[in-house]
DNA sequence: ATGGCCGCGTCCCGCGGA
């Protein structure tokens, strides 16, 4: 039974990161990726170059923002969801789903959600009760799921350098957390919490004030499993490496290990 | 209280990001 690596990595740009992506990939190696904020048309996905690294990509592309994609190596994401239901209006690129290597994977971009109080937050508290509905039918799916991506919200004050000068930030508002929480009780697993109980695992340093090189950091990009997959999941971990990077994301990739599907005794 | 650093698009400043 071997073990299949899935990571999220939002990019920040696909064009700009494209050398970054590829060295990344090279080195790790993960079975399945979601990838967000490529900011870029579908027309401008780098798809002959991920081939040629052995990976097969589904992307849902944008001009300038947002945008998402699965990557599969060695194989091809089968599509199964194209934004998320409940709002016709919506043409925002952030959400895309596709079965990867026997899983049931939910590739997501939340909505920052700044300035707070205003339309923009009440568009990522709006977003975030839609996905909340659709993730129950994955959640009670009877079959493998995640749901990887840049959740833009902090959970807790342990999951951030120090909150004081981002309490009023939409990441860290009341209503964002409360319904991380509610995400969460329908049954999924924050993986990397569960494993790293004690470590902040920032995910996110912003480009200002040298964040990075001071690790003031937040925990914004996560990996929940249901309850068909959490019984599976391996390790977790943030490949800190890649934002030390020149020319990087203000994000690192993010990522589990999980047992595959045993492969079945030969009976012939 | 503000801006700082980036990528993108339209053009060298504004917007969005987090």
């Amino acid at each position: 039974m071997s073990a299949l690596k899935l990571a999220t990595y939002n990019i920040n740009g696909i064009r700009t990161r494209l050398p970054v992506l590829l060295q990344w990939l090279a080195r790790e190696q993960p079975d399945i990726v979601c990838l967000q904020e490529l900011k870029a048309v579908d027309a401008d996905f780098p798809v002959a170059e991920l081939r040629k690294a052995g990976y097969g990509a589904l992307w849902h592309g944008q001009r300038s923002w947002n945008g998402v994609a699965i990557l599969a190596r060695d194989g091809m994401p089968l599509e199964s969801r194209r934004g998320l239901p409940g709002d016709p209006e919506d043409t925002q690129s952030r959400y895309l789903e596709a079965a990867v290597h026997g899983v049931l994977v939910g590739c997501l971009y939340l909505p920052n959600g700044n300035p707070q109080p205003g339309p923009k937050f009440d568009y990522k508290l709006a977003w975030f009760d839609r996905l909340i509905a659709h993730a129950a039918t994955l959640c009670n799916a009877g079959i493998p799921a995640v749901l990887a991506g840049d959740f833009n919200v902090v959970p807790t004050d342990a999951d951030i350098y120090n909150p004081k000068s981002w309490r009023k930030d939409a990441l860290l508002q009341p209503e964002s957390r409360a319904r991380y929480t509610k995400l969460l009780s329908q049954g999924w697993l924050d993986s990397l919490r569960h494993l790293h109980p004690d470590e902040p695992m920032f995910t996110f340093w912003d480009y200002f004030r040298q964040h990075w090189q001071r690790d003031a950091g937040l925990r914004i990009d996560h990996l929940l499993l249901n309850p068909e997959l959490a019984p599976r999941l391996q390790s977790a971990g943030v490949d800190r490496w890649v934002r030390g990077l020149e020319g990087t994301s203000d994000h690192a990739p993010t990522w589990i290990t999980f047992t595959g599907y045993a492969v079945p005794a030969g009976d012939d």
